[in-house]
DNA sequence: TTAATGTTTGACACCGGTGTCAATAAGTTG
DNA sequence: CAACTTATTGACACCGGTGTCAAACATTAA
């Protein structure tokens, strides 16, 4: 049984394989004899097109290409299942590539990566997506690409640079805020997120400015330094709770944080939410899995990789982009965590 | 700037085109003169030749894909680092494709992705591993793949139909157990896993022959039905912490489960590990987040893909394949809560 | 020195599609 | 019915590499 190709298709159909690649491309110009004629061939040899041969001719491999370094195998897997809900849609097929963000030969891997791989575009994520070096290099080679939650939008005078699909973690962390100082809550703890990345100081500013206009004054020993890691939240918990007085509400800028805190409290006797209200940020599965479980914020991240995915193909394929980022909004869920103030 | 392709480099060079493709491939038979000679150009030019012209002409794309239906994020991110390492170690791609393995049309969309994708090989992950339609399939279009965590071994008349890669997890509930017999545990209860999990049975096949191996009769209500879940758990819990004389130590099929398990007994003012201990398995990331933390098993998931891969590889360039499974140890992990019988 | 063998090289077809352009068939208009 | 469009089709080059095979050259054996 031989492989069946387009001349074998054509052979049998009694035309040219140009022919055959029009009906196959559904270009105009063919008529419905020769359609049929065709289509029935394709159906008796269950001919399929390759796309290798395909990719060579077009210059279009159909394959996109994500970049990501990001510990959170949560987030990673929804921006995973968004990018791939909008691929297969559109016939596009998703390369992963995790990379290391401080990686020496970052740029040279991602440039060796885009040929080897031959990739058609770039989905980056955070802290890929504000890395001017590696922007201008994709500029430079004209490599299309979509950022995800930038914070920054670099030289604007490049239309490219603007494509990205954000999430307003400033907004969320003030209705998360707005929510807490509803509940009753004045005497509110703040625990930061790593200071390297760009969220941290996101949801720091929301959470002042909620503050501000609700005029309750700062009181800079309910702010803590963390890590975005767990242990860094047992830390600034123990923190908190040994303040002479302590804060009536904690409001951690994730989830992992959050539940170092819940754990120093239940250690400590405290009782979350009825002495204590604890909020998270993310709506990490372990937000769910402790006890109480955790108020927090959601991001709209699957929405948000399938967003990018769309905005990224349709520029591929020369359609017109966005003129601005698009940002999608993110979701408060409270839980058992956080209760009014008694 | 024009592209610079192989007909470039060898005008450059002065010499015929396939002469550059012998230097590309470090082919026998090429002078020391010559190989320097166009080295150097490919040096200046900066030439890298075009992956997919290659994969017309040779018939290989470089890429695997990986099949999964999981929803445990860290099971996956873990295979997909593994399955990556041995990829770029080799210079293959890898290709995502969370696949519902219930679908109804699952046959012929594994079918379409091998030839849209242009897969040299697939990885199957449980349950995957296990589908004789499935299999019998890839057989059929005598396509490479490799099996992950299989339970059964099919028709071993087939050659490829070994190539698997397994972690026992009968024998690691085995010693699980054991240690928990060696605590002092007489009265130890059990939570199954989802019946349509082949792992659940091993799992509990290790736990029933560790106590008969000490002698220990199975009590019929100390055995419960999970799902693997979070609130499968908390049920399960509920059942064997209401029994006039309830288990010292409750081994769960898997740690959200376990986690489950933790939260009733908190609920019930039931300390662990002091009155009860609990053990999970998989070492989910949940599992070093609660407290008590969890005694678990860790499953060798990065190097099961690692290996995997390896052995895909080998089978896609036709290097000899291992003769039968190869089996990786699984690692008793003692954290909090367990401890010995009082 | 000649024949036999081995090494180095390039011409050319080929992988399986798509793009260009010209040839032919069909339809319209005056 | 001639002249002009428009629709349909195929020949052929091309995408950028690799495989085959024979020619040219160098080396060794007889």
């Amino acid at each position: 049984m031989q492989k069946v190709t387009i001349n074998v298709v054509a052979k049998h159909a009694g035309v040219s394989k140009k022919t055959v690649s029009r009906v196959l491309n559904n270009e105009p110009n063919v008529s419905d004899a020769t359609k049929q004629k065709v289509r029935a061939v394709f159906d008796e040899l269950g001919y399929r097109p390759s796309p290798v041969a395909r990719a060579l001719a077009t210059n279009q491999s159909l394959l996109i290409g994500l970049v990501y370094d990001n510990p959170n195998k949560s987030y990673v897997s929804e921006i995973q299942e968004g990018a791939l809900s909008s691929c297969d849609d559109k016939g596009y097929h998703l390369i992963i590539h995790p990379t290391d963000h401080n990686g020496e030969h970052l740029l040279s891997n991602i440039d060796s990566l885009l040929i080897e791989s031959r990739l058609d575009g770039l989905v980056l994520t955070p802290p890929f997506s504000d890395m001017p070096d590696l922007l201008n290099l994709l500029d430079s080679k004209e490599t299309p690409y979509v950022r995800i939650g930038a914070t920054e939008f670099c030289n604007v005078a490049e239309q490219n640079r603007v494509l990205s699909v954000i999430s307003n973690d400033q907004q969320a962390a003030y209705q998360m805020t707005k929510y807490l100082i509803s509940l009753g809550h004045h005497r509110i703890g703040f625990v930061k997120g790593h200071p390297d990345h760009p969220v941290s100081e996101q949801r720091y500013s929301g959470f002042l400015t909620a503050l501000e206009d609700a005029g309750i004054t700062v009181r800079q020993d309910y702010v803590q330094q963390g890590y975005f890691n767990f242990s860094s939240g047992e830390d600034c918990g123990r923190r908190l709770l040994s303040l002479d007085q302590r804060p009536t509400a904690i409001f951690a800028s994730n989830d992992y944080m959050a539940a170092g805190i819940l754990k120093v409290a239940t250690q400590r006797n405290v009782s979350v939410p009825h002495e204590l209200s604890v909020a998270g940020f993310d709506n990490a599965p372990i937000s769910g899995y402790i006890w109480p479980s955790l108020t927090t914020v959601r991001q709209p991240i699957f929405s948000m990789a399938e967003s990018a995915l769309d905005i990224l193909i349709d520029r591929i394929q020369k359609r017109p982009a966005p003129e601005k980022a698009i940002e999608l909004p993110s979701e408060l869920i409270t839980r058992e965590s956080t209760a009014p103030l008694r």
